[in-house]
DNA sequence: CGGGTGGATGGGAGCGCTCCCACGCCACAT
DNA sequence: ATGTGGCGTGGGAGCGCTCCCATCCACCCG
């Protein structure tokens, strides 16, 4: 069994070693002002003799707070399989590390661990909750703040979100793939979309018909084909186009796998890229770095989102923020050989 | 603050309902032999109508046990921004949810995050910690043993690693890829370490050698080449075999990344893979896939590596499996059109 | 010079659980 | 009938903290 007893000194024997009760080594401890400077070296010494760490089960057992926040991951998403996730854990992490708390990772499988995973929220084990990947209609957040527990969600469910959130800019992204490839002398530009119950694919669609317009480029329907983020749906989405207009000139496919599929597809019907069209994904993935040719790619700045989230959360912990905010951090293109 | 005083059940509040005392529901609550059937299903009523969640804070506080293991990662690795570590995590998780432990991620990028480290350990947060991609002088591991917790490492750093580790067949996976390339009639092949202090690395440049010496092909140290397991070093590596043998006519490079600087080269060199050079990698990572062509490669069950490691960390949590045990899992050749 | 004021301080009272001892009860042996 | 053992059980005693109230002291005002 577990029954390592350490020795380990308490709070109780630090106020001994400096003198004073246990409420003011407390207070030292929380950085609480109305302590003396006297007292405040005392214990501050006391504590360093001793080795002292306070044991964070009784804090949280006689506080109400636990100094941890719980990351969650519906792990429905083939997306998770990205290197998007790892940033994001990257950035949190570092936030978190900085304000001492401790990050839990809850992947959601089932809807068994569904569940499970809301009773931890009941039995009061984090002070905050991550959302990643949320879909639009996933009532997790809503959930998790009528429990009262602070979320912050990475990317909004719809324009209306209720929850904090922090995103990125998919209107901007859109549209500037579409001017740069306008600016390129493209006039035929395509797009593969997302998948349309996601705000993150509507946004892009947004901003690549914005894009057009600002370019003094018809829309047209026909060269709109809507994809799911996978390779293979780049890949139909792509034929769909090929089939539709074949004087295309240009594709933005709202996600870098898209872009995979459909490179292998215009590649298939004979057309060079960028020769014949040029080709924008979005994530700058590293598979779009490796692809041949490198895939021009609009950068999201992922470890930042994660970063953000982490902050914004501390914050609605920590009392301030009460309104939820909602944060949109920009994209960047970053132009390689397919366009 | 987090003052949201949920009114939740407590044990007593269960105990009293079920008309028992608080010995008996906790003994239910942790599935004790030493209760009678009847209080067993009372208290199982109650419980339900109660919606009673367990408080863990108390439940650490009062026994000496937390439900929870830390998995560590050095972040210093570029190999971070591999599907690996996601792999990893998700096999752990699925584990973890299984016993209902909960997953805490700790990333460790500077020395003083490893100090704080250290912090958490003494502080008894957790009942087992996981240590991903250490290195052969890393003392952490040792560290943590010395603290009393268990511990299993994701790959031994040394053949005498005292700590329980599981790791892949990387003896086994440089044979596989030789054995595989000399049935393809390859007789001048070539091989791309990874760094040389590291377990892998080596086991996999032992197997390469196993594997010429099982196919009867001569050994030639100006065929291995040592790299780091980042595509620069397979750039570089691929540089120098091919200044030292223009001949050879295959290539093991240990990582897919090397792979993917090798295959740079071998192009830029004007030689045709696999025309004239079949290439092999290891960890059949999506690059892999995405590869052009796409790339032969050793694929090592990472998520059940995972899987594993948890399951043998709770098992020392239990109090079985005293001595460290060592897990090797097996690999397996995925034949692309590289060779 | 007495009462007032406010900051620093000590320590009691829990937080919700587990551990463990002591108690009652029953079946069996004497 | 009395003794013995074991099982199921209740509940006291903490685990190490935070919260909060009462206390104390120094200093100020009228």
């Amino acid at each position: 069994m577990g029954g390592r007893q350490t020795g380990r000194p308490t709070l109780e024997e630090v106020a001994a070693r400096a003198g004073v009760g246990r409420g003011t080594v407390s207070r030292v401890i929380n950085g609480s002002s109305r302590v003396s400077e006297q007292a405040k070296e005392a214990v501050g010494r006391a504590i360093a003799e001793l080795g002292y760490v306070p044991n964070r089960a009784a804090r949280a057992l006689a506080g109400s707070r636990t100094d941890a926040v719980a990351l969650v991951v519906p792990e429905t998403e083939a997306r998770l399989a990205e290197p998007y996730f790892l940033d994001i854990i990257r950035g949190v992490s570092a936030e978190l590390a900085a304000a001492d708390m401790q990050l839990l990772l809850t992947l959601i499988r089932t809807e068994q661990e569904r569940q499970r995973f809301e009773q931890y929220l009941a039995a009061q084990r984090v002070d905050g909750v991550l959302l990643v990947s949320v879909h639009r209609d996933d009532p997790l957040p809503d959930q998790v703040r009528a429990l009262g527990l602070p979320a912050v969600l990475n990317g909004r469910r719809s324009p209306q979100e209720p929850v904090a959130y922090v995103d990125s800019d998919n209107v901007g992204a859109g549209r500037s793939a579409v001017a740069h490839l306008a600016g390129r002398g493209r006039c035929r530009i395509a797009t593969i979309t997302g998948p349309l119950d996601m705000d993150a694919a509507r946004g892009r669609l947004a901003g690549y018909r914005q894009g057009l317009a600002e370019a003094g480029l018809p829309a047209d329907e026909l060269l709109v084909a809507t994809g799911d983020f996978t390779e293979d749906g780049g890949r139909r989405a792509m034929r769909e186009l090929l089939a539709q207009c074949s004087d295309l000139d240009a594709v933005f496919a709202a996600s870098d796998l898209m872009a995979v599929g459909a490179l292998a597809v215009l590649r298939a019907s004979g057309l060079d890229v960028p020769g014949d069209v040029a080709l924008v994904g979005v994530d700058d993935s590293p598979v779009a770095r490796h692809l041949d040719p490198p895939l021009t790619s609009v950068r999201q700045p992922i470890e930042e989102m994660g970063r953000t989230m982490a902050g914004l959360l501390l914050r609605q912990i920590a009392g301030e923020d009460v309104e939820p905010s909602h944060l949109v951090l920009p994209t960047e293109l970053v132009v390689r050989k397919s366009s």
